[in-house]
Formats: structure tokens, sequence, C-alpha cells
RNA sequence: GCGCUCGUAGCUCAGCUGGAUAGAGUAUCGGUUUCCGAAGCCGAGGGUCGUGGGUUCGACUCCCGCCGAGCGCGCCA
């Protein structure tokens, strides 16, 4: 066997100890094969607790296990040697060769490197961001839309072929509550006095959507103020229902103009919104209208499934879906006692279509306020005899905006909202991705404004940008081909600090896919800030533009490699890899 | 009250799904540049992994009880 450069270290050593494990004791050829990284270098670069795991079953001391188990470790080029160490480790040393042709590997597939077969080709759906199209997007949303981007980034390098999607709540009160919204602001800009209701949208944007409007329109919506307020119970007491009594009065008074203003206000906010995805880097396959879920009857007949099923029941008039039978803490209604569709018919609908897509996996980004959906949807899927294994939701926690170390205040309704947008414009694009997905995403997020903004080195983004572009400007000041780097004699790396670039390299196809088995894109940062730390480590210990020709091209091949990992890795996080500062 | 998530260095957080002596950054203190970018590097101090039990060769990791925090418990989305 011959060495494979690109060839992921672990699963080769894991393949390696299967095969001993099938000789040795193949009534527990089932066992799972752990190999990890020690800690200390005395303890090799891998390592197996195989034989402690076994002792019991076969009721041997772990030691002698582990010496059959060496004993029948097939030959590796990467192996150099196996040693057994404290109770009954199999401490694996890999071969410096193996370890120096990584370099090449990196070189040889630029940005490929680190792509694996993890997802050997099947079908990933990742959903994510879905925020109601009813206003600008607010740093909560941006959390979401860098973890979940970050995540289908991850996927795909980990050998998924995946699609991103956006569910578009274009149905439902809110959407209805927007269009009020911004017909009572047009009409004020007719010049009517009006009370706007407090808990309608209180937003500059729905002023300017207003002003679009009267500008596109005049007074071709205009209707008396006294008939838009007709018979609507006191705001004060009734806010819920007094707004919705408006949007009835919005609906009959303006009969199919309703739907023009209604179709604008949704364009407009979904236009912005994708164009601040956009310019975030955060793009989309797919954009699914909730609307159409009803427009093709989908809702109807999946509610009308689960009447012939028996999973619902009639009670107090309304049709609720017995989510208790799958570990609910209730039951939940689908269809109110007026014969509308509850939001979750229409999420039953969804899912269930997404299923009918024929994707492996499926993936939902929530905000962690909403993990109290998760049993009634697992419900609904079991119901309609689905697998719901093949679900996966992703919890999202909030992020907190600090600044000068005071939480920075942020009210919805109010419309003094911090958005996506202004957080973008302060602290820049590449810190705004990396400080999202520096935490892992169901951790809360502290936000520091200052220290994202800050261009020193306390800022971990241009730490690992500084890194990168360090790279680049000693290959600039070299001035050679860079193509050549990759017939360097990489034997003659060796020292502490190269080898521990080295094994940072053999790691990254293996850090990706951790990442991906737990949906964990912020192990790429983390990743990211260690290589950097021992580049600058490096950089700071040795001279790569030395007189010997030799030497010389075997640290440029090696710094070029470490410049390329974090290019793919930034790539992953939606954050640039400047080649100059 | 019930459910979900979470308590790791002064602060912000990792910890490879149960492994060997628990790690970074920051803050504090002390060093470092006639030399490839000091947005860098080197060093020091800092811990009962909230707490009490249990499971086993072995627990920050798994189970249970307490203490504390966040979120959720609508015919809203």
């Amino acid at each position: 066997m011959s060495i494979i450069p690109s060839v992921n270290f672990k699963s080769h050593l894991a393949d390696l100890f299967a095969q001993a494990l099938r000789a040795v004791a193949p009534e527990a050829a089932q066992t799972d094969i752990v190999i990890e990284r020690p800690k200390q270098v005395a303890h090799g670069d891998y390592a197996c607790s195989l034989a402690m795991q076994l002792a019991k079953p076969l009721r041997k001391p772990p030691r002698v296990i582990a010496q059959a188990l060496i004993g029948a470790l097939p030959v590796s080029d990467m192996v150099e040697k196996v040693e057994i160490a404290g109770a009954g480790f199999i401490n694996v040393f890999i071969t410096t060769a193996a370890k120096q042709a990584t370099v090449k590997a990196v070189l040889q597939s630029g940005d490929a490197y680190g792509r694996g077969m993890l997802g050997a080709g099947r079908r990933a759906q990742v959903e994510f961001v879905s925020a109601n199209p009813t206003g600008p997007l607010h740093v909560g949303h941006g959390r979401g839309a860098a973890y979940g981007a970050s995540l289908a980034n991850v996927l795909d390098a980990a050998g998924y072929k995946v699609s991103r999607e956006y569910y578009v709540n274009d149905a439902g009160r809110q959407m209805d509550i927007l269009a009020l919204s911004t017909w009572l602001r047009y009409l004020e800009s007719l010049g009517a006095k009006l009370v706007f209701p407090g808990n309608a949208y209180q937003g500059d944007y729905v002023r300017d959507m207003a002003q679009q409007v009267s500008a596109a329109h005049g007074a071709k919506y205009l209707r008396p103020v006294e008939e838009v307020f007709a018979h609507a119970p006191d705001f004060s007491e009734q806010p819920d229902a007094h707004l919705d009594a408006l949007i009835a009065n919005a609906k009959r008074l303006l009969g199919e103009d309703y739907a023009y203003i209604h179709n604008h206000a949704l364009t407009e906010q979904l236009g912005d919104c994708r164009n601040d995805l956009a310019e975030f880097g955060v793009h989309f396959d797919e954009w699914f209208s909730e609307q159409s879920l009803f427009d093709n009857g989908l809702v109807a007949h999946v509610v009308e499934r689960l009447k012939t099923d028996n999973r619902l029941y009639q009670q107090d008039g309304a049709w609720w879906f017995r989510s208790t039978a799958f570990g609910d803490e209730k039951d939940r209604v689908v269809q109110r006692d007026n014969g509308l569709y509850t939001y979750f018919a229409s999420d039953i609908a969804y899912h269930l279509n997404k299923f009918e897509r024929g994707f492996d996996r499926i993936i939902n980004v929530w905000g962690a306020d909403h993990h109290g959906y998760i049993p009634r949807v697992n419900g609904a899927l079991k119901a309609l005899g689905l697998d719901s294994g093949r679900l996966t939701v992703a919890l999202v926690q909030f992020a907190v905006l600090y600044r000068n170390g005071q939480k920075a205040a942020m009210s919805t309704r109010s419309g003094e909202f911090v958005t996506l947008r202004d957080l973008r414009r302060e602290v820049g694009n590449d810190a705004t991705r990396f400080f999202y997905v520096m935490r892992k995403s169901d951790q809360h997020l502290d936000f520091d404004l200052d220290l994202a903004k800050s261009q020193s080195n306390e800022n971990p983004v241009y730490y690992v940008q500084y890194a990168h572009a360090r790279v680049h400007s000693v290959l600039a000041q070299w001035g050679g081909e860079t193509a050549r780097l990759c017939e360097a004699d990489v034997a003659l790396l060796h020292s502490d600090y190269e080898k521990v670039l080295l094994q940072h390299l053999i790691d990254y196809p293996q850090i990706i896919e951790n990442a991906a088995q737990d949906l964990s894109p912020h192990l790429i940062a983390f990743y990211l800030k260690d290589l950097a730390a021992d580049f600058h480590s490096y950089y700071n210990a040795s001279r790569f533009l030395v007189d010997d020709e030799t030497v010389k091209c075997a640290r440029l091949a090696l710094i070029a490699a470490v410049a390329q990992v974090i290019r793919n890795g930034l790539a992953l996080l939606g954050v640039s890899a400047p080649e100059k500062m």
C-alpha cells in the first residue's frame, strides 16, 4: 500500500483496527472503534482504547488484548510504530513521511482540500432564517443566517448535496398586520387623522412603503377613516380584536385592492430581506411560499388525511391533533372553530412536502424560543407514517449585543431594534459572520461590538486573516512560481514548529467531518484560531526566505499550505481571506 | 407548577460524543523589533469542572436529587 496523500488518517486507522478486531475477536466485531488524538506527544499521534473496551466482554486483561490487536494490525506505510501504554491504550505513531506528504496534498487539492465523503452524495436540506417578511432582519435573525449558511457550507464540504431553503411566511395574520399598517400609514400620508394602533408595525420602513404606494397610485386606495375604524373594539381593552377588526374592514373596503397592498408589502420586505442576506454572503436555492401550500390544497389535503386516520378529534368546534400520543405536552389545534387553519397545519403540510421531495436529511434551523414545537412536528411526521429521524432541528440561541460593556437596548415592536444591516455596517461582514459562529449555536452569545470592530490582535477575525495575509506577503516577497512549491522537498520539514503545523493540516478534513456530524461550524472557527496561532509562532521563530534554495522551498510550501487551509476554512464561514490588510 | 437547554480560570468560551497531568482568548504582571508585516511572539500567576449521590477499569462528559440562569408552556406566527 502506498501513501495516499489526501487520506483521512483517523478513518484509515479505524479501518486497520477493524481488520485487526475481526481477526482477534470476531464475536466482538461490532464494537465501535474510537480513534482519538492524545493530548500528549509522548502518547503518539493517535490512540485507540479498543483493548480496554474489550477487556470485560472478552474476560481478558486489556494489555493482553492490546498485544493481540497489534499483532493482527495490517501493515501500513503510514504507521511508524505502535505501543501499548497505561492501562491498555494502543498508541500509534505516524511516519514523518506520511505527515510531510500532507503539504503536497493540500497544495495539489487547493480549494478542494478538506472535502470529504461523509455525506456520500446524500441530499440534505437546510432551512434557515425563514423570518416573517414583516420588517428588516434583526440581529437575532443574523445569527441564524450565519449559522445556517456556514452549516450548509460545512455539509457541502463533507460530501452532502445541499439545498438551502427559506420558508416564506406569506400567509397568515402577521402579513395582514403589515398590510394594514402600510395602508394606515398611506391614509395618514394623504392627510387622514387616525390613531395608529400600538400593536401594528411601527417602523419607518412602513411609512416608506406607504409613500411608494401614494407616489405610484395617488389616492386610489383612500377610504373614509370612520369606516376603517367602524365597529372596532376599543384598543386599550382588546388590542388584538381591535387589530383584527381593522384588518377585516381593510379587506372589505379595499376589495380586490387589498391584495395589491398586501402584495406590495410582501414583495418589498422580502426583497429587502433577500438583498440584506445576499450582502451578508447568504444565498438560498429555494424561497418556499407558505401561501403556495394553501393554494395547491396541500394543507387541506393533509388535514383531511389526518382526520380519516383518526389522528384528529373535534372539540369546542376546533380540530385537534393528538400530539400527546407522540410525547407532546398537550394536543394541538390544527383547524380553528372558524374553519381557518393554524400555523401548525401549514407547518405539517410543509414538512410533508419536504419529505416528499426526497431529502435524506432535513435540517431546520430554529430560534431556541421555538423548541416547544419540536415534539408536535415530530408527532405529526410519525402520524403521517414518516421517519422523523430524517429531521433534525438545530436550535440557535439569542445573541445579545454589548457596547462599552453594556447590553445594547433592543426592543422589537417599537421599531428601535438593531437591524442586521446596522450591525453589518458597523462591524463589517467578515467580523459579523465570524463572531456569530464563534460560539456553539445552542449557547447564548454575547456579541462584543467593540471587540468585533477593533483592528487589533484582540480580534480573532483579524488574527486569522492576518496569518493568511502574512503568508502571502512572504510569498510575494519571494516572487517565485507558487505552483513550483508542489515539488519542494518536504522531508526537510522536521522542526517542532513544523511538526505542529503538519498535524494541523492533517486534522483539517477531520474537523470538517466533526463539524458536519455535530452540526457545529464553530469547530471550524476554533480550529482556525489554533492554526493561526501556531503559524504566528512559527513565523516568529523561523526565517523562510533563507539562502538554501531547497530549505526555502520546503518552508514556503508549508506556509502556502497553511494559507490554503485558512482560506478554505474561512470560506466555509463566509469570511474573506485577504492577501493584504 | 411542568417541559427543554445550560452552569468549566476574575470575564468570554473550547473540551474530539466515556479516556492518560481539564485547555484557549481576555484581564493582571514581566519580557520581546538594526532581520520575511509587532494586527505578531515568549513567559508567570489564575480551577473542588454549580452541588450531593450513582453507574465502571476510568466521568467535565452518562443517570438521579438539589441550587441557580435562560427559554417555552395560545384556536399567535
